[in-house]
DNA sequence: CAGATGTATCGATGGATGTCAATATGTAGA
DNA sequence: TCTACATATTGACATCCATCGATACATCTG
């Protein structure tokens, strides 16, 4: 610790930073961006893993595996409605899930 | 595809995903986070390895380790003066990296 | 109740990732 | 040139993760 660049030792509790790093790794994987995506943008806002199987070519297991990885990380809700159970962008989702969306959108 | 969700086969171009989550995948690790923490916090917005491995807690590799992470992930930039090396925020970074510090910062 | 359909869970597997010790590279000063 | 110090790279290792097939669970319909 020899440079004077006025680091400090506690810039952001490690807890705190475990906390936010667990959302960040619930939306760093490119399969899970292309649900939110289609998710997003189906008419209804809604889907269910039998329409995403399709588009991202993966088997039904590793799809619900994605959804659940998503609930957990409260960027989506789901809801059963008969055999089906609709996932929706949650509604208190995580700040940095509109970032990545607009991303995705546009393109960039 | 029994659901009429409405949701379209390519809502999300795979590439564009894939270049997205690799920027996320740069973020979403906890000692990522704290160091960008520190950096953008110290004095003169900038930090060198010497002076994140002590509050890390990680040896010396390790943070190099995570310096080239973030710099090829185009997130920070790195400048060689002497015999150390500073690293600050790169003015091009991505967008989500703003979101991400202002979360950081604001401790939610 | 029995069959069909949508979803979740389990177990296994190949690949990615975070970490460190050892070592190499680069830089300043005597 | 030799030494000290900051950083980068290498190799090894343990762990995590995305994926699939097989299977269990849930719901609707005859």
């Amino acid at each position: 610790m020899q440079c004077d660049c006025g680091a400090s030792v506690e810039a952001v509790d490690a807890a705190h930073a475990e906390h936010v790093a667990k959302t960040l790794k619930a939306l760093a994987d490119p399969n899970r961006l292309r649900i939110l995506a289609l998710v997003s943008s189906s008419e209804s806002g809604e889907a269910c893993v039998c329409d995403l199987t399709g588009p991202l070519g993966l088997s039904q297991p590793t799809v619900s595996h994605h959804m659940r990885i998503l609930r957990e990380a409260g960027i989506v809700e789901s809801d059963r409605r008969g055999k089906w159970v609709h996932f929706r962008i949650a509604a208190e989702a995580p700040a940095e899930v509109g970032a990545v969306l607009d991303r995705l959108a546009v393109g960039v």
